[in-house]
DNA sequence: CGACTATTTGATAAGGATCAACAATTGTGG
DNA sequence: CCACAATTGTTGATCCTTATCAAATAGTCG
């Protein structure tokens, strides 16, 4: 079966107990996505617990002047929402397709039957939330001490770990996730382009020599 | 007995079994911390879940280059680390009382036995751990959008919230919750001190007109 | 009192946001 | 298939915020 599957390759159920990841799997619905389309908006009541079985996913934050922070890029076996399901208080986060995407879903209250009567569950749900959190840190502390190159060197290099070269993302996107504005990523991104670091063309960024970002980026995770 | 008090009062314990909040207050043990002693360092192995008895502690992260950003003010019944008892690998933070404290501590198993079995406990765990990430990403946004000047108000807006007014900052403390440096604070309270919503002197401010701040820091949460 | 820490104010410089105009590429409907 | 719309990239000029450096004052504590 299909299903099992994606939840044997997730990040929260893998590893689990055969009968437990049946039970599990039985719940478990597929829904497909086409590209921009919302998956949830902020403020929405949460129903199911969400994974990406197919695609990326971003998951990001909006101010109320409309600013956005993207937050995770997610991909195949990442959970999109593994706090709602806990907390009944609406959270302010937005989940977009970058592209088709298929979505992996069960109902809220199965995910926490199953998630709260196994340790080995929660046990990686609190390890994934303490990495989110330390991410989160760093970048304060980066948006504190760091200028616009060097952050946007992290943020390449942390992409380039996680979704190797070439990397499909417009200057915009790079903005939300470096704080910044576009213009400023077209002007960084020049000057990488100088020292022959990376290329790009429309939205899409292909990295030459990881070796050169990689001295900003060994420490903390980001994205 | 006095212990099994503390964890009734705490926010991870609060509401628990009674039976399993005797059995978790046995393990339980009490230690005491002067001014600026450091509870745990960066990078420590983690042997005790920990959390305030009595007193303040302030929780932070360093960066290499010696950045300080304040991610969390914990008073009574506040958790210190609650991720590093799930989690193997070190952590990034610091803690240090901000003056004479009590801290309650139980050894890293005897916690997590007590949690895991609880889905009580792991839904709080949860609730604050997802409270953490909203407010680290709330800062975030801010400060990629928002002036030193809008930031402190609502630094000092949450801190009043918590902590009444007097509050007893100094300036330093104040750069580090917002992400700046001591002169620019100092230069924003001279703003805020003409329009007196604030007074201050070495190391205390008082909230005069806690109205005026609200409407910065009505949404989100911050420390 | 002396050492230390915190506050205060000034001058300067630089990073980057903002505004604006334009070019290049991709997508869409007739 | 072409014309037009929409998105993305590019560059320049300007201005504002705030970091940085510096120096002086004022509390606090042993």
């Amino acid at each position: 079966m299909q299903i099992s599957a994606i939840l044997e390759n997730s990040i929260v159920f893998s590893r689990l107990d055969k009968t437990i990841l049946a039970k599990t799997a039985k719940k478990t619905r597929l829904r497909t996505v086409e590209k921009g389309e919302y998956i949830f908006r902020e403020q929405e009541e949460c129903d199911h617990f969400l994974m990406v079985a197919k695609g990326l996913v971003k998951v990001y934050v909006t101010s109320s002047s409309g600013a956005r922070m993207t937050y995770l890029i997610a991909r195949e076996g990442e959970p999109l929402n593994l706090i709602a399901p806990f907390d009944a208080s609406p959270r302010p986060t937005v989940a977009r397709a970058m592209g088709d995407a298929v979505i992996a879903q069960m109902p809220k209250e199965d995910f926490l039957n199953a998630a709260l009567s196994s340790p080995q569950i929660m046990s990686t749900v609190v390890a994934i939330l303490g990495r989110a959190i330390d991410s989160a840190n760093s970048r304060i502390i980066d948006m504190m001490e760091k200028k616009v190159d060097e952050r946007l060197f992290r943020a390449l290099f942390s992409l380039y770990r996680k979704f190797g070269s070439p990397l499909n993302f417009t200057s915009h996107e790079l903005a939300g996730l470096v704080g910044t504005t576009t213009e400023s990523i077209l002007r960084s991104m020049g000057r990488l382009k100088k020292q022959s670091i990376i290329d790009s063309s429309r939205g899409r960024v292909e990295i030459k020599d990881p070796k050169a970002l990689e001295k900003y980026g060994i420490d903390s995770l980001w994205i």
